[in-house]
Order: C-alpha cells, then structure tokens, then sequence
RNA sequence: GGCCACGUGGCGGAGUGGUGACGCAGAGGUCUGCAAAACCUCGUACCCCGGUUCAAUUCCGGGCGUGGCCUCCA
C-alpha cells in the first residue's frame, strides 16, 4: 500500500492510479540555460525513486514518467545574446549534461521527455481553445488566462490571487484585465525567437508547456504531477488552471508531489543568490551514488542541509553496505524486506528505508556461506530499489575522483602492496608500516585480511 | 503584510501521548605485529512559556527563531 502525500489535499493518501495499467507522473525538468544545481537534482533523485517505487508495484512498462525540457524561455534567449551561440545549441547541450550527471545519480531515463519547442503547435491549439470558450482573452499580441473565471484558483498554494497580489511588488501590466491574469502568450520582439499565431509573431508564456505537453504526453488526468516546493505558486497553480478549464473541469493530476530545498548554511540554494554547488563539480570529487544517498537522507518533503559533512557521511556509510557486499557475493534474486519496502511506500520515508539498509547489513555479516550470500542479496535488491549499490564492490572501492589527475594508478599501488607483503613475509614492520602510511597520504587505505591484503581508497 | 513549512544529542536525520530510531563523529573494549575492517559496550537530544492529560518531545494556544513562495520580470 503505497501511500503519498498530496499538496492539494494537504494530507497523505492511498495512492490508486486511474489505470493501473498506465500510471502516469509528470515532472518539472529544468530549463536549459546552464548548469543545474544540486538542488534541482534533489527533485531529480526524488521523483527517480518514486518511479522506481511505482514500477515495483504497478509494473516496469506500466508507468510512464515524464519530465519536460524547457527549452524556451527569456533566461535562455538572454544566455544566446551573451555567449553568440544560437539558442538550440545551448539547449541542446545543457539538456544533454543535465542526463549526463543524472545518469551518474543512478537516476534511470524517463519514459519520455518533451521539450517544449516540440509542442508549440499543441500550446496554440490549447490557448485557442481556452480564448474560445471564454477563460482566455487576447490582449496586445498576448493572449492572458483569466484567472477570475476559474473557481478554484489559489486551492494549492493557499492563497487567493488579491491576497498574492495585496503583497506583491510587481506592477500590474496595463494589457491585462485583471492583475492576476498570467499570460499563455506573448509578442516576441524580431530579434527574439517567435512562432507565428493567431495573436501574432510570438512565444509561450512559462505556464503553457507543461498543460500542452501532458495533455499529448499523458492524458488530460494524470496521476502524480511533481516538482520543487517553489513551483506550487504560480507554476502549478497556472497549469491547474489551464488544464482544467481547458478539460471542462477535468483535473490535471490526482496527486501533487513537491519536494523541499536543499539549504546552504542560512539559505535556500538558488542561482539568485549565487549559493550554489553544482554536480558538474561535485561529480568530480564524489561518486554519484555518494551524492544521491546525500539528497536521500533525509525525507523528500524536509529541508536538507547541503554540507560537505553529508557527503562524507554518505560516503561512509556506502562502504559499510559495500563492504559487506564485497565479503559475501549476493547469492539469485531476493525479496525486497520490508523494513525498507514500508518506509518507502509510507511518502518515501528514505530515513527510515536506510535504517532498514543498515538493519539487514548487520543481520547478514553475522552470517556465513551461502546464507551470507542469500542475505547479501537482500540487502542488494533493498539497495536497488533505491537507486543504490549500481557498482560492483571492487570498483567501488578502488573508483578515483576525475578530478584527482595525481591520484596512485591501481598498478602503482599494487606494486606498494606486493612490496609491503614482502616485508611483513620478512617481520620487517618498519619497512611495512612506511609503505602503508604512504599510501594513507595517498588517500589508499590498507587492509590486511586471511587471505592477504586489499586496497581501497577512502 | 498574506500564505506555507520547520526548530530533536557534536553533526545528519526518523518517530512517538507513556520502553528516548538509524547513521557519522567520539570514548572504552575484543581482534590484529601495529593498524584497518568487523564485533561488543557507552552517549543527562526533543526552542521558550502556558494549557489539556494520570502522563507531552509528541495534542492545543501564545511567543521567539529559521527558511520558502507572493506571476508573466524587471
């Protein structure tokens, strides 16, 4: 029984998809300008494990997970006037780092991944409708929703439109008919980028893409629309809006998931503010399994405290499952326990699932022989399910930051080794000793087991 | 100003109306030539003040503190 916690409603709830056959999530992906921040791969990791959770339960081809790339936008516009370089080059490349770096998360594909120059044509079609039937209206080469005309607007994030706006400090553009009304459409400028419509040369509004693009996608109800905690308002509250006004009344999704931010000391992690690390540089120093068990420690829907303290932490405890893994290879396939399965599906309780990791790790190396390996094995399908233990055990241990060029090579260190067992064959400790607080400066970790010594790095 | 979160031991972070997860770090021990790993043991944590209750960290009210959002985009 998987239960989630739902922002609209604002409490947990069973989940049961409209077709269990077709289960349908839509998230949030980036705009592709430059970099993505750590913070943004917490929703990322997040929305990966569900997927993963969803494809246990309802079956691997019978969810399909989408998640967009905007690929137009004013930040991207001004990023080409910049650099020089045209706008599908930059798009291009930025959305293609940012699967890079997610694969390095262990984050598996999405099922499909629109982007939103691909979907003009359905962003027409939907605005038109919407002008048609009244909730929409064109206004100066925009064409603007009318929030007024839709009831239930404000319902997830908590307020209403004037209360917003009583503390807003934006001004009121003069072409709309109500200060709350968000456009779908605009004018582009002849050196901006622009489709032609019925309103004139011009491009899609922020809000209208992700509408267009699950109505093509997905359908007209899907079952979990996710993202960050920041994008509830204007940006879910927008495509509800739409969606449902355009689907007469329909709602856009059964569940609404959003995830908290990561923090860097006193504040939220964002771009604006500068504070920001990014897995093109983390991925550097760190595995990516390592930074995804970091975003996985504590509960999807909590602040995160983002130090360099997590990462090692995680690091640590990686080895410890690792370790185990090594000493006994898991032995066919196993049941996933429930001491992680529970917390998983109780909103993605990750805190408790690793506990439960940590939990089967020490019943299994109490064990020896082929029960070790069966309770490898469970501890590895857990592991899994979470997106973790993608490596082997060896390669783990011996995996070299890209960005240590200094680093020992595995023969030089293997040399060291043979070198040391020589001299500890001779009681020569001394010369033994050396060679292991050498390799210690090395960031190489000796290990000397009944059958012989093994490396690793820290 | 409006709305929404959050405040747990040195650190990260669950959870619960009554037996104080889990991990990291730390201390002691076993093992080891010494280590490492593993194993055993330990740790006067629940922001403040009221209230409800036999009992509150957990429920209610207030306070303080921290963080987030408040549109097309300057």
């Amino acid at each position: 029984m998987l239960q989630l916690y739902d922002s609209l409603s604002r409490e947990k709830r069973l989940f049961v998809p409209g077709d269990p056959a077709r289960v349908t999530m839509y998230v949030c992906g980036p705009t592709v300008y430059n970099h993505a921040h750590i913070g943004n791969f917490r929703a990322a990791v997040v929305f990966d494990l569900l997927f993963r959770l969803l494809r246990r339960r309802f079956g691997e081809g019978a969810v399909v997970y989408a998640r967009n790339f905007t690929d137009i936008d004013d930040k991207i516009i001004k990023a080409s006037k910049e650099t020089g370089a045209p706008i599908a080059e930059i798009t291009t490349k930025y959305a293609r780092i940012y699967d890079e770096e997610l694969s390095a998360f262990n984050c598996l594909a999405p099922t499909a991944k629109p982007a939103a120059t691909g979907h003009i044509a359905e962003m027409i079609a939907l605005t038109e409708r919407l002008v048609a039937q009244g909730f929409a209206y064109a206004a100066k080469g925009h064409a603007l929703f009318s929030v007024g005309k839709f009831a239930d607007y404000g319902r997830l994030s908590g307020a209403d439109a004037d209360e917003r706006l009583a503390g807003a400090r934006v001004e009121i553009a003069p072409y709309k008919e109500n200060a709350a009304d968000f456009v779908l459409w605009k004018p582009s400028k002849a050196d901006e980028p622009g489709w032609e419509s019925p309103w004139g040369r011009g491009r899609p509004g922020w809000h209208l893409e992700c509408s267009a693009m699950i109505e093509k996608v997905l359908g007209e109800t899907i079952d979990i629309h996710g993202g960050g905690q920041d994008l509830k308002f204007p940006h879910h509250e927008n495509e509800i809006a739409q969606s449902a006004c355009a689907h007469s009344g329909a709602p856009l999704a059964r569940y609404w998931l959003h995830n908290g931010f990561l923090n860097m000391g006193a504040d939220k992690m964002s771009k604006s503010l500068g504070n920001v690390a990014l897995p093109r540089d983390l991925l550097k120093k760190h595995h990516g399994e390592t930074l995804r068990f970091a975003l996985l420690s504590a509960q999807y829907r909590q602040p995160l405290e983002w130090t360099d303290d997590l990462i090692e932490q995680s690091k640590k405890q990686l080895d410890r499952f690792y370790r185990l893994l090594a000493e006994a290879a898991p032995d066919g396939e196993a049941d996933i326990p429930e001491s992680v399965v529970l917390p998983l599906e109780d909103d993605m309780n990750t805190p408790e699932a690793i506990a439960g990791l940590h939990e089967l790790r020490d019943i299994a190396m109490q064990m020896e022989g082929e029960p070790k390996r069966r309770a490898a094995a469970r501890l590895k399908a857990a592991g899994a399910l979470m997106g973790f233990f993608a490596s082997a055990p060896e390669a783990w241990f011996k995996w070299t930051p890209p960005s240590d060029g200094a680093a020992l090579t595995a023969e030089a260190i293997e040399a060291m080794l043979a070198e040391r067992t020589a001299a500890r064959k001779a009681k020569d400790f001394k010369t033994s000793d050396r060679i292991r607080d050498a390799l210690a400066a090395e960031g190489v970790i000796i290990e000397d087991g009944q059958s012989g010594a093994t490396w690793r790095r820290v």
